[in-house]
DNA sequence: TTGTAAGCGTTATCAC
DNA sequence: GTGATAACGCTTACAA
């Protein structure tokens, strides 16, 4: 029921090359050169000493491979949580996309490195690179950092950014289209009968701003201007989400429909309103943003914009591969797809709502 | 909107600690042991040194340092699936209890190794720790993997387990009281009226074994006998799941109510059942495993046994931690906690039900 | 309090 | 094809 502590040293002593290399009757270089199967060495030789590290269970030592070489199959996947005090790793969102890229880094035979960052500390990236020797870096939201971001790949640094694809940036982006993605939430709210909607979320961050940016360009379309009272700032973490949704509901605010930047938002949003008696979806509509799992099982289940996360990963780390084997790689932007549930009523119209 | 591949070598040449010790006017191992805070350093030369390192961006590569002191500040999650073919990380268990590990590893000043195992190799353990040299390793799950553990451990190499104490095993295990938790589910349902109880799960695997002892325990203590055409096997992966549940909607067993060995069981069996119009909680009632997140948005929402996974993964951290500094360290069961939700009825008595 | 020098386990370079 | 030998960037006796 109880572990002794491991004696130090207490680990069988490692196995180097060198005792392979005795084991073998050869030398050091040709145990490396026949372990890679390198074209040099002959067939027998490879077979030789292959077997005998097998036999020994030997393990190249990549801490000592890559400080020699300057390779290495590690993939840090940075998670910037600067401007978010309570977001943790264990924000569902965060989950999914971590999961995700996992799997794509496993099946690509990599290893991952989770690095959280929480303090902005400055050439935190590059900071990085030069103690872990990762081959590449996946970022996984822009937060507030393009300016480092921008810095590290100037630098040459390999790595690939989940987020907005911006104006004039030397990295390379996977992301969904969040100015689709705004328009649509919005441009479906307008739809189905919906006159003042409220947006909740950050604009300061680079995603955020593209939504905004989509809901103006809906109201736009629609023939409708924006109350600009109705942009409500809220943070990602549950508890500023609840706050903000618990303003909004208590508040004088006049309104009719609310599109979040997250789930998670959206999600309190309805727990606030139905808190104070507003019915959803019949006195105030909602709209989410990511379609995390979730989404599909709360009641009233939630209509939200789905990021396809699965794919995004997928393409992120194949993006990062080709940047590390010195590609040039375009950043890709992936569709936004709207999924109608409960928190809204079906659009009289699906077509793009002009008056 | 394209990024150039970076010209191999772009990257500014890292600093090392000779160049530091060059602008310093110091030597190499001056700059180490100041870098490090140590006693023997004058406090004039400790400033000036860590000033430079400062200014000039420069930080230790953990890599070599790691190398030549056999120490990191690397801890290495591994999550064995081989038992099952379709259990991703993205499963939500899996996501649940790496974003919480992830979270508590960070806050100790830990970086995260994750390496997904997902073919048996002999070795695999000891595998990761010659390659990564990590200080330490968090393992997921026992999986079938007791045997590689065990002798793992016995070698000396710091590793914690999330699963079942068994007996007479040389490593450290945090996890939940499944034996309670199988009972609690089991008696609860008892209680409430239900006597032909399908277990479903995959009794191999420690932790379900416990569950599933606890299942018996339950019917013994309530005076009933258990049916063994009853326990059906259930493998977690959702396919796997919904395949199993599709089985026993469909098949002439006769039954009214459902253990479950995890919340994606739970919730594929609701729907199974739903599907072949079998009223939950009313002909047959389900209690899931693990309180994921969903359990509580699903309608009917899920009565289940939860694991405080966030309790675990700091106890997981603090363990080892604890393990690699010497220390003995002893295994931690936390109390199961019967959540009473939707998919069962509450029951006429809430203590233990005997008769 | 600081410097010198050896070496961690591997790979790259050059010679044979 | 194979073997010496010298790094990679750091830590740590041991010397001074």
């Amino acid at each position: 029921m109880s572990a002794r502590a491991p004696a130090p040293g207490a680990a069988a002593p490692a196995m180097t090359m060198s005792d392979i290399a005795r084991l073998a009757g050869v030398s050091e270089s040709t145990v490396s050169r026949a372990l890679h199967d390198s074209a040099l060495i002959a067939e027998a030789t490879r077979r030789r000493v292959q077997q005998i590290a097998r036999d020994t269970g030997f393990t190249i030592n990549q801490t000592a491979a890559s400080l020699r070489s300057r390779k290495s199959n590690l993939i840090a996947v940075l998670i910037s949580l600067v401007h978010e005090k309570n977001q943790h790793v264990s924000d569902p969102f965060m989950m999914a996309m971590l999961a995700n890229i996992a799997d794509a880094l496993s099946e690509a035979g990599y290893d991952m490195l989770l690095s959280k960052v929480s303090v902005h500390q400055e050439g935190w990236i590059e900071h990085v690179f030069r103690a872990r020797q990762p081959a590449g870096a996946v970022l996984i939201g822009q937060s507030f950092e393009h300016a480092s971001i921008e810095r590290a790949a100037r630098a040459g640094l390999p790595l690939v950014v989940w987020g907005a694809r911006l104006r004039q940036q030397s990295y390379v982006t996977v992301g969904t289209d969040n100015v689709a993605g705004g328009a649509l939430a919005t441009a479906h709210l307008l739809a189905s009968g919906c006159r003042r909607i409220v947006f909740l979320g950050k604009p300061e961050l680079p995603e955020i701003a593209l939504r905004l940016k989509g809901y103006r360009q809906a109201h736009r379309e629609a023939g409708f201007a924006v109350a600009e009272e109705l942009l409500v700032p809220c943070g990602f973490d549950p508890a500023a989400a609840a706050a903000a949704c618990a303003g909004l509901a208590q508040g004088g605010l006049r309104f009719d429909g609310v599109v979040a930047s997250s789930d998670v938002i959206a999600i309190n949003a309805v727990r606030a309103l139905r808190a104070v008696g507003r019915l959803v979806p019949e006195d105030v509509a909602v709209v989410g943003f990511d379609d995390v799992e979730m989404a599909a099982y709360v009641t009233p289940a939630l209509t939200t914009v789905r990021q396809d996360l699965a794919r995004g990963a997928r393409l992120l780390v194949e993006k990062l591969l080709a940047v590390v084997a010195g590609q040039s790689v375009r950043s890709v932007v992936l569709p936004a797809e709207l999924v109608v549930r409960e928190t809204s009523r079906a659009a009289a119209s699906h077509g793009s709502p002009r008056g």
